[in-house]
DNA sequence: TCATTATGCTTTAAGTTTAAAATATATGGA
DNA sequence: TCCATATATTTTAAACTTAAAGCATAATGA
C-alpha cells in the first residue's frame, strides 16, 4: 500500500521498507503455500513436518518456539498432523508436563519425498535474484531479524 | 529453523534466504502488532484503516487486493471495524454488486491520531539498519516481490 | 433480445492464530 | 519440608485466513 502522506524522511524510508518486506513475504509465501498444497498439507503443517524431519523429535514448546508461533496454535497444528498419522505424541519421562512430538514412519517417508521437491520450487522462486543478491538479502534480513529477536 | 541437510548449493542458498525472510517478517510483525494493540485494534483492522485513511474510500474488492488477502477475509475485517463505528459501508451506484467502504469521522480521527505514532515506532524498529542498508533491502525486496506478483 | 459467462460480496467450513485461563508439574527459597 | 512462583500443554474465545459455494448483478456475443 503506497503512502502518499509524508511523515518525515526517516519514517517514510522505514515505512517503505516495512511495506516491501510485508509484500515480498506475502507474495513469496503465497507461492510456497501453493506448492505445499500439492502434498495435501497446509503450510503450518508442512513447517512442523520440516522441523521434525530435520531436527528430530522435540517438545511441543520447542517446536512452537522454533516456528515462532504460540503453544496453543502448535497444539492445534499437531492435533491435525496426528489425525493424519504423520506425527505421534509421547509423554516425556524427564518432565511429565511436557509432550514430545515425533514423525511417524509415514510422516518421515512423506517428508523425505516432498522436501527435495519443495526445495527445488523455492530455488526457482528465488531465482529472480542473482546469487549475490540472494546473499545480500539474506545478510540484511538476518541482521534485521536477529536485532529484533532480543 | 536451521536445515542441516544438503539439497544443493543453490537450493541451500534459496532455502536460507526464505527462512530469513520469513523470520525477519515474523519478528518485525510481532513488534508492529504489539504497537497496534495499544490502540485497541488488530493488525488487519489497522491495515484496512491505514489503507482507507491514505487512499480514501474504495470497494471491498479493491481493499482486499491492496492488502493481498481474500475477499471473504476482508468482509470479516470490515464487519468488525463497522461494529466499532470506524468505517461505514455504502452501496455503489455504478455497480450494484459492489460495496464501498469508507472511514467514518471517528475512524478518520483515530487514524490521524495513531498513524504518526505508529510510523515513529516503525522508524525505531528499522533503525537497526543504516539508511543505506534500508534502501538496499527495500530495493531487493521490491525486486523479489514484484517479480513474483506476475 | 436473450442466454451464457464473468464478477462483486457474503457465507460456509476448515484451519490458523493469539492471549488468557485452566490444570498439572517442576523449581527455588525460606 | 513446604509453599510460592514458574512453566508445559491444553482449552477457550475471538479474530483471521483460505477456497468454494451461493446469490445478485454486469458484461458479452449470437
Amino acid at each position: 500500500m503506497k503512502t502518499t502522506k509524508q511523515y518525515g524522511k526517516h519514517a517514510d524510508a522505514a515505512l517503505g521498507m516495512w511495506v516491501k518486506l510485508a509484500r515480498a513475504y506475502a507474495t513469496f509465501n503465497r507461492e510456497t503455500v501453493k506448492d505445499i498444497r500439492r502434498y495435501g498439507l497446509t503450510q503450518p503443517q508442512f513447517g512442523a513436518l520440516e522441523c521434525l524431519g530435520h531436527l528430530g523429535a522435540m517438545t511441543i514448546g520447542d517446536l512452537s518456539r522454533k516456528m515462532l508461533v504460540s503453544g496453543g496454535n502448535m497444539t492445534c497444528v499437531v492435533d491435525n498432523l496426528e489425525k493424519e498419522g504423520l506425527v505421534r505424541r509421547e509423554h516425556s519421562h524427564e518432565d511429565r508436563r511436557a509432550v514430545i512430538v515425533a514423525l511417524t514412519e509415514k510422516g518421515d517417508t512423506l517428508f523425505q519425498e516432498i522436501f527435495p521437491e519443495h526445495a527445488e520450487r523455492i530455488t526457482q522462486l528465488a531465482a529472480v535474484l542473482s546469487e549475490a543478491e540472494q546473499a545480500e538479502l539474506s545478510r540484511l534480513l538476518k541482521k534485521l531479524g536477529q536485532a529484533l529477536a532480543d
